[in-house]
Order: structure tokens, then C-alpha cells, then sequence
DNA sequence: TCAAGATTATTGCATATGCAACTGTTGTGT
DNA sequence: ACACAACAGTTGCATATGCAATAATCTTGA
């Protein structure tokens, strides 16, 4: 403690400071595999959501992720210039669309799920079993706060 | 589980996808904060470090966060424009700078570190201390591997 | 010693991103 | 039915960011 100054101590004590480095780590990683689908990693989001439940809003999209309607929009107009993505009109309302993955989208899938994979276990593998479902655990009790 | 299809499956295992989720919203949350003192993340994660540590070259400080030097170059600038930081000539080597806080610098100190703390207290209000103990342990194993 | 390569920092340019304004549509209250 | 507010999505513009090229300096090894 005697050499540790008053910023360090702020610094090594705060989950965030640690999170934040820990995701900056994770978005150069992601970012590389994905550059190869020409694909960023909001644009990866969307896909996996899209994947996920097909018909969705762009409104409802964003809300998942707290993101921006305009950045939706571009994301979208991305994923559908690469025929990943196509939007539709909805059948209720003339303002939205629903957003469906093409046959080429869902073809996609498998290699998004192998990313997730590779890079989680990379993340990961300094915890054992235990270690691993205890931090899943945490984080889950946290995730509430942060969708707010 | 009948009702999970396979991308859901993979985006709930994925402790990288959390850990994700939560850095959003802590980016957000710290940028609303550091914007009153018109300071992006980077810059005051730049503050922070040498207010830790005085006199650190550019390159040095980038190691830290495996930031390129252009990110620190412009970041300093914009510090060093509002007066809180300031670039002086290195002791042995001419092509680098040390970066020293300034004392208005220094003055700001306090400020970040309530932002931090304020920060952190919100995050982690669903934890009881043991398990915000073993978070911040967690989190810790993995810190090494995240700054390859 | 000195040429070749590595290091430190900066900058021009293209792309990405955020903000605010805009269009078109739907909901609400009178 | 109508005016007005709220909502879904898009776009122009200014700023931020990433990449590649540059300049200056230092290190290394023949």
C-alpha cells in the first residue's frame, strides 16, 4: 500500500475500469474475425438477433441494445446491401418494417456461432469449470442494470 | 430450453456477449459524465494514468491500454488544449515526450475519481460484498489474457 | 563508422459515428 | 373530424476514428 498512489487505488479497485479493458480487448478480437464477413460488430449484433427471432423492428432491434435508431437504420442498410438482411413492410403499420435474414444470412450463422465460440473460449480458459459458471453467474446479475 | 433455438443459446452462454452489454452501458454512462468536463474515455483513461504516474512517454501510456499512437497523439492534444496536461522533451531521447499533469490538471483529479466511484457503486448495487469481492477476483484472472 | 532497420510521434485522407433536423405515419384528446 | 403530440425511420452535416504515409531520431550490426 505505500507505494500505491490515490489514483491506482481508484483504478485497481474499480470493476469498471477492468470490464471496459476486458471488452476493448474483446471488440479488437471480434473486430478482426468479423472484418473478414465485412461485417462490424453492431452489424454483427443485428444478425445474431436477427437470427435469433426473424420479423423483428428496426425500433425493437435498437431497443435490445439501447442503440440509436440511426445507427440501426445504416446497420440494416449494410447488411442488406451485403444480402444478408431484407427489410419488409409490416403488416400493421405503413412506418416500420420487419427485418427477415435471407437464405444467405442464415447461411451465415454457423460462422458467427464459431466466432463467439473461439473467442469466448479464449477469454475464458484462466478459469476453471467452477470459475467459468460462477463469473456467468455474476455477470448475469448484472446485465439487468445495464439494459436500462 | 424447447423454446431456444440455437443463436440464442449461443448469445446466453457467451460471457464475451455480457461482458459486451455491460461495457456499452458503461461507456455510456461515464462519456454523459466526462462530457461536462469535455473528456472522451480514452482521454480520461489518459488522465488517470498520469496522475498515476508522471512523466510517461506517449508509447508508454498507449502500452498500457494497447492504444494506438495516433489515438494518444490526438488525444494529448485535446488535453493539452485544455490545459491539463502538457508535453515536455524527454531527458535522453528527442523524439519523445513526457507527459506531465498540470496543476489544473491535477486540480480535476478529485472529480474523476467520484466519477469512478459513482460509476462502480451503480454497477455493482446488485452484489453483496462477498460476491462483489469474487467478481472483482474474476475479473482479475482474466485481466492478463485481455492485455496480450 | 555508417547504412539499414526500428522506434516515436504526427498528419492527410477516407470512413464511421453522433447529433439534429426531416419525412411520413400513427395515436390522442377534444 | 381535426389539431397536436408521439413514433419509426432516414439523412445532412460536423466531428471522431482508423489506416497508411511521413518525418525525425535512435539502435544495431557489418
Amino acid at each position: 500500500m505505500s507505494a500505491m498512489n490515490e489514483t491506482e487505488m481508484v483504478r485497481t479497485s474499480s470493476v469498471g475500469w477492468m470490464i471496459q479493458r476486458i471488452a476493448r480487448h474483446l471488440d479488437r478480437e471480434m473486430s478482426a474475425r468479423l472484418a473478414e464477413h465485412d461485417l462490424s460488430i453492431l452489424q454483427f449484433a443485428i444478425m445474431m438477433t436477427v437470427l435469433e427471432t426473424d420479423g423483428l423492428t428496426q425500433a425493437s432491434i435498437g431497443a435490445q441494445y439501447s442503440a440509436p435508431a440511426y445507427a440501426i437504420s445504416r446497420a440494416i442498410d449494410h447488411l442488406e446491401g451485403l444480402g444478408l438482411l431484407e427489410r419488409r413492410r409490416h403488416p400493421k403499420s405503413r412506418r416500420s418494417h420487419t427485418i427477415h435474414a435471407t437464405e444467405k444470412g442464415q447461411s451465415l450463422a454457423p460462422a458467427l456461432y464459431t466466432i463467439v465460440r473461439e473467442v469466448n473460449t479464449e477469454l475464458t480458459a484462466p478459469l476453471g469449470k467452477w470459475d467459468k459458471a460462477r463469473f456467468q453467474d455474476l455477470l448475469t446479475r448484472l446485465l439487468p442494470q445495464a439494459s436500462r
